[in-house]
DNA sequence: CTGAAAGCGCTTACAG
DNA sequence: CTGAAAGCGCTTACAG
């Protein structure tokens, strides 16, 4: 385990260090510089001094030795799991959430990553070696957590996790009405065929955001108005691809008028392939997503999609360990916010005529 | 200052508790548990016994107290602003990058935030308190960088910092020639009117790509190739609004057949105006960015713009941290980096009759 | 008003 | 083969 090379770096002050070249002890100088309680009954003379010297000295407390002392790091974990191409955009969007909060009270945020949570979730326990004071996991998948994985003294919070952690609160948000939402708008616009293109099989959240977009077309579309579901895995890739796949079996067919994509990854996927097969959106075909990541507001053209507050939720996971009192948890343990259907471009009436699905090139 | 509640939290194991479960002493403990060259002279029965009762306590040492006693955290921080939005896709790939590095190196990586480099820089020496190794400032904007900001004590290095900082290496890119490149290759496909919308004036990137685009044009382009030059920010909304208000002050004057935008996110908003105004892209426009962030592969079309390997920059700046030694760093305290044009859908040869500029609605 | 002592949990010499 | 001691830099009682 390399480290990084100190040799010539000098030694930053320390409290004996500012309480030899005051004539004090260093005490004192903690007493001043950490206006404490104790630091009234010290002479405004020494005081001065003291406050004056550690200033010349460029003096901070040391991090380590203050939280050896108070068993307190003032750092909160934040972990989560790499992809090919590391931590995405779903990823940053909680992030920032956690930043802003944790900036508002003093706590730094550690980032860690895994590549399996099953593989990996012994880690886990190492991270709670004194390094933080909590850890968020974000979007964990862990088939069967084990309590021994979650160290009893460190605090945890998890965020939209796929299976229930004893003891863990779980922040999630109501994807299946925000499914619901959105393709009901599909169906009052007119669309009859609505393809669903699906998230990774087995996740809550592709069984989730599926259970709305069928209770939708059950509740509302018409008698013959039948889920149509193409299994992805909320990649762009195997989502252009399995579309692409689907309409080359199904050249000639009719076209579905709307494709509701399990993310936005995917329905961005789906844009492609449509532009590909010269169908246009939303004009021939609407598209719509879920997350409302900051590429669905980019894209060409602009995607509806349903919002989940990331940030919001990152800043809930923050409060929940700094705090856990003032935050209002289900009784089942989970804290759920609400989704929002967004409307932006992506979305038009079905066309008058049903189209075929056309050939791709 | 809130802590996280620990109340009721058990406290870990110690080496002290593990010392007195076995009836050994601490040290010996440590030794084991830490292979030390020390452990080989400890009998293959404590040995094993300590294992075995480190293992039923779960002990994990301590980090602070390791911290504080190795005088390292096994820490890097990585410190970027925030705008209004958070973090953004350029500081995500940054990261990427050095979690990947640090995660080999075993070390952990900490995210620190500013709102403003020039008025938060004193929290940069706040950062230095012994709670990291090391940092990372990600595209620093330092007007004066005084020396003052930067602790002696703690090694730093700069991802493309605006201003040279004494005594600290920069990784940058080779903008000027990325842009030149680009730019060549409009030219080159027979684009005459290449409109440039420029980044935050004053940024040094923003000086560099507009100088490859000069620079290209007064080399290859033809007589009359003139630079047209908007001024932005780096901001999808910025460029937007501005190309938008430059069509609308040149109504029916001749179209740009190629814009080349400072960054990709100024792209996308200058791809949405296009089509609000009618216009195809590539087919009528073509459209080039700067950075292939990911919204560069996932808009439609697809984004023709310059590549920084900005991973394999904050890996580099991971390994400048731990192995100095290991990286090669120009005289000039610089490490440049080769950037990559990346041919996607965006750009096509012009259109044959020159286009008005049409009206927006 | 100020200091000596003890302790947070670990490691590194140094004894035996 | 194993332990007692000292120290990393800070803080919190406790004395005076």
């Amino acid at each position: 385990m390399p480290r990084v090379s100190r040799q010539n770096l000098p030694k930053p002050a320390t409290l004996a260090d500012i309480g030899r070249a005051v004539g004090v002890s260093a005490m004192s100088a903690s007493a001043v510089l950490n206006a404490s309680k104790t630091s009234t009954r010290i002479s405004e003379e020494t005081r001065r001094k003291i406050l004056e010297v550690a200033a010349r000295m460029k003096y901070r407390p040391n991090a380590a030795a203050r939280a050896l002392n108070r068993r307190k790091m003032n750092t909160l974990g934040l972990a989560g799991v790499v992809d090919s191409g590391g931590l995405n955009a779903y990823f940053l969007e909680v992030l920032n959430g956690v930043l802003e909060a944790a900036g508002r009270f003093d706590q730094n945020v550690t980032v860690f990553t895994l590549h399996d949570w099953n593989a990996d979730a012994g880690k886990i326990a190492d991270f709670c070696d004194g390094r933080i004071d909590g850890l968020i996991l974000v979007a964990p998948v862990l088939t069967k957590p084990s309590p021994d994985i979650f160290p009893k003294h460190t605090p945890f919070v998890s965020l939209h996790s796929n299976t229930k952690i004893p003891g863990v609160v779980n922040i999630e948000t109501n994807e299946d009405l925000g499914s619901f939402e959105i393709v009901r708008q599909l169906v009052q616009q007119g669309h009859t065929d609505i393809l669903h293109i699906s998230g990774t099989p087995g996740m809550l959240g592709t069984k989730r955001r599926l259970a709305g977009y069928k209770r939708a077309l059950a509740t509302l579309g018409r008698r013959d108005a039948r889920p149509m579901v193409i299994e992805a895995d909320f990649s762009y890739e195997i989502a252009s691809s399995e579309l692409k796949a689907w309409m080359q079996r199904n050249v000639g067919k009719r076209m579905p008028t709307a494709i509701f994509c399990a993310n936005d990854s995917g329905a961005l996927g789906c844009m492609d392939v449509l532009a590909q097969a010269g169908l246009r959106v939303p004009r021939d075909v609407s598209v719509v997503g879920f997350d409302d990541t900051i590429a669905a507001r980019t894209s060409m053209p602009q995607l509806t999609t349903v919002q989940q507050p990331l940030k919001l939720m990152g800043a809930t996971a923050v409060e929940l360990l700094l705090h856990p009192e003032s935050v209002k948890v289900d009784r089942d343990g989970t804290i759920v916010f609400p989704t929002r259907p967004v409307s932006r471009a992506s979305v038009a009436p079905p066309p008058s005529e049903r189209l075929p699905v056309p050939h791709l090139p």
